[in-house]
DNA sequence: AACAATACGGAGCGTTGTTCCGCTTTGCAA
DNA sequence: TTGCAAAGCGGAACAACGCTCCGTATTGTT
């Protein structure tokens, strides 16, 4: 079965040639420009690169949250698909918690541009933050719960509020030597403990 | 002494009647468009609420950042004179901190748009982000050093990330009702204790 | 080879930031 | 009051961008 084909349910009519290689094109065209200009980058810019006309990439992702989220696609499960197996290996819930966490701020910090488009008030990037909250908040409640279950953490912060409080402390860490994200999220986390380690 | 003459040094001619009724009209409009469109609101449309061309706005504030500056200066200095107050009429420094923290909180969630603005790449904004930093960073700084020095708090983190991570944890919170920023930083302040509460 | 379905390209529109320069207003001096 | 230089004003105009639309080209099939 076609990735394709996962999408639409097996039912799809091949797409043309030409209209494949085009998708394909678009798709590492894109990802090669987000890592230099970021996820904001001209669509222009994308449609150069790939060689292809601006009126291609609207016709196989009709919003730029489209055309990110198929760039990033595999990456995002594989970080949803790590939370069962963090709470399977490790020694703690909170543990796990922690080190998905990183996992995820990882993923956010080395995507010039996405934490902040997560963010954005701009219409086409509601689409993005659904697909994210989508795939990542039951995951992240998963983890929450076992460790509340544990009894290790506090119960008044929900998986939504938890993903969009670090992926806000995500925001613009590119050029800015004088600040890491992962301290502060890390602060965080430990804020979450109920009987926080003396330090 | 004037306003103006504070910046200049109280050597610079007296500005145009004319000019100046444009500045604050100026200024009024902004603070106006600011509140309904945001920080990042088309210069015509500051520019058709002021009854200004578009020439005269970029003549007086030759960028984005120098408008949204004399707009909230006062506030701004509000903000910053009212760290050594609440140090002296708090009783504990870490109290002290909590509570200028969510004045700044305060502050930046009731300007649409102003937080995201702060962690702007765009290069116009550099300059905004400059002049937050040299205003709240010495007061900041102080209120940190004084629950240091009681022991209260650890010293791992200084004022310019916690001035970061608390813009940061501020970006968004208009039109999403499952988000709400405060409790989210003031999970990062109670997070800095060295004997945080049980909970 | 002929043809219909599919896909492509990019001209072109609307929106924004920003510059530039001819014209107007102002304040002052004669 | 009038004349005039300096200061200030307005908005046309240009560039960069998102996005749409439709005449043309490509593809797969008969």
């Amino acid at each position: 079965m076609s990735d394709d084909d996962a999408q639409t349910g097996g039912t799809s009519p091949r797409k043309r040639a030409d209209a494949q290689r085009n998708e394909q094109a678009l798709l590492d065209a894109a990802a090669a420009v987000f890592v230099t200009s970021g996820v904001e980058a001209p669509v222009r810019e994308i449609a150069a690169k790939a060689d292809v006309g601006i009126g291609t990439i609207y016709r196989h992702f009709p919003t730029r949250a489209d055309l990110i989220i198929a760039v990033y696609r595999h990456q995002v499960q594989a970080c949803a698909e790590a939370g069962p197996a963090l709470l399977a290996s490790s020694g703690t819930p909170h543990a796990a918690l922690a080190q998905w966490i990183d996992l995820f701020v990882d993923f956010l910090i080395t995507k010039h541009g996405l934490a902040a488009a997560l963010q954005s008030d701009n219409a086409s990037f509601e689409t993005l933050h659904a697909y994210f909250l989508d795939r990542l908040m039951p995951v992240c409640a998963e983890l929450l719960d076992a460790a509340v279950a544990a009894g290790e953490i506090r119960r008044d912060l929900d998986a939504y509020r938890l993903l969009r409080g670090v992926g806000n402390l995500c925001i613009g860490v590119d050029g800015d030597s004088r600040y890491d994200a992962r301290p502060m999220v890390g602060l965080l986390i430990t804020g979450l403990l109920r009987s926080p380690p003396t330090n």
